[in-house]
DNA sequence: CATGAATGAGGGTTCATTCAT
DNA sequence: AATGAATGAACCCTCATTCAT
């Protein structure tokens, strides 16, 4: 019954808490219940493990976010969609988000599946873009853009995985509202 | 010069090529030209060692954000002003803001040391807090409001250091000014 | 076809390239296109396999050199045939020859059945035995007699399997008449 | 005091005993009385360390055979020389002629190691070729000329080792002349 | 203060062996 | 009889830390 789900679940709890730093194979082996050996059947090794838990959360956010896209709808409402989708993702997923901001930089990660286009976020860049092109958003680099408005909703969600703060419906509309008000002409 | 500072040079450079993950007492020891028993006179061990560096660098960032801060302005000039300063940080000391946003949510740095309030910052809430009493800024959760500039700043900020694009006075201040829309009235 | 005969023959093609050092259980399932467990039908661990390898391989060249064998020969004719037959198993089974080469002397083998008589040597060690008192062979320890004359016909196959030099027809007669020599009055 | 020689003594003595195959590191740690990261301020891995003892034998053999040698005697005293320091060094370091017997043919030596040249052989190697020009010595393959009188020589001595029978004077100069016998005309 | 050889607990990984299918 | 996923003891090796110099 999923021995490669029960190690991927085991290593992403055990980061969340300890932090990958401390993350051991004995660790990761007797929270998973199981033999120290099986993990090679799954993994070559530590760093493919992470790498793939890394792949998995995000192939899970990028579905998780599309899901129920409407291409067809007004550009600030495909905007506000998924902003909230983010939001939604983060406040399910708290140990998957947290797994991917902590460590999305980390030179643990290779290279190639760190710098891997996802596909949610070509769209979203594209959302910018016209945005930009019908006048609405205001002329600035476009990767900065993006930069503005993932590192704020993102900063937020941090802030509230943190306890800092609720993160509730309000939150959400105002956390999206200055999203969009810091980027519209 | 100094053995100490050498040393803690040298870590603050492995740990920005290499990330904290891979870096080891023996790549300090080399990269400080120092003995390996010398480290032990200064930090009680290797924890220690990197938390000293963690509030080495948060002190001199707090330094330099602070200078020349002028308590009369407006509210208006002393929000920009912070944040230029980070800007400006940013661009003078990669390294140093690089290694405070990888690792100020690490567990490996401790919550004692994590958590102390940076006077800086506490400069920086009462500007919030101020702006909303006065009905410039928006009501909304403090924290999560500092959460929102912080955020956006070091988001942008991050961009540039990863070189998605250049960071001149010009973006500088588009910067700035979506933070300010971000939480204005 | 046999497994058994697969895992043995692919167990002796792997020593042969890589050294008993380095063959592992799971590169012999691989090669000989078995599954890991069945090897258990037949060896109840990888000291027996390469045990009864070792005694199948003695039992083939043992059968190999007596082949033919014609008790009524004379003395010397006697002794060429012995040598002649170890020279044409070297040459038609190398990796058997060298395999029995490198490890007759390893503790990899149970003593037991290293040192088991092997009904062949013991007829050779009669023909010199008989050779001395004939007075046709010097007196010398029997035992080293016979290690002179084995050692220099498998050093020189050695001296073959490793590329130094061919070994055809002259060179066998060659180094036959070089281990009558070597013993002769 | 000498914890390289310590490591090396270890390793030799449990690889006469036990066998290349199964000298664990944690065995050589606990023989050699040292800790077990010490090795690895001498040798990189177990590899190297093995490769390591096998050139110091080889240095150490080399050394004592061509100790007294005199380029100046007839070419039959410098072949008895040679041969005679062969089996003086086999009585006096038997582990280290073993060690050298059972592993110059394994692929765990480098064949870099392996195959170097080695000076005693060559002034041998020169010694043959020299009676075969002087028509005292057989006309035969070099190779396997020298492959003859050492493969006969060094077998009598791994039968002395095996405790076979003794090896004094007597029977070394049988063998010394069974080796001359074996290639002269 | 400064050094670096020595240490050994603990890391990731291998691999002979088992057992349910 | 045949399989191969699962196992865990034991492997090699790393690295923070100590201590005699």
């Amino acid at each position: 019954m999923g021995k490669r789900e029960d190690i991927l679940m085991a290593t992403l709890d055990l980061i969340t808490v300890e932090g990958l730093q401390s993350v051991t194979f004995a660790k990761i082996f007797k929270h998973a219940k199981v033999g120290s050996g099986t993990v090679y059947n799954y993994f070559n090794n530590k760093e493919e493990l992470v790498n793939e838990l890394y792949k998995e959360i995000g192939t899970h956010m990028s579905n998780f976010v599309i899901e129920n896209y409407d291409v067809n709808e007004t550009l600030y409402e495909k905007f506000k969609f998924f902003l909230k989708k983010m939001a939604e993702f983060a406040i399910n997923y708290p140990k998957e988000i947290q797994f991917l901001e902590n460590y999305s930089h980390s030179p643990y990660i290779s290279e190639e599946i760190r710098n891997k286009p996802v596909p949610t976020m070509n769209e979203f860049f594209t959302i910018i873009l016209e945005g930009q092109k019908q006048g609405i958003i205001r002329e600035m680099n476009l990767m900065m853009c993006c930069q503005i408005v993932t590192g704020l909703i993102l900063s937020v969600i941090r802030g509230f995985l943190n306890n800092k703060y609720p993160l509730g419906e309000v939150e959400i509309q105002q956390t999206i509202e200055s999203c969009w008000k810091a980027i519209k002409i």
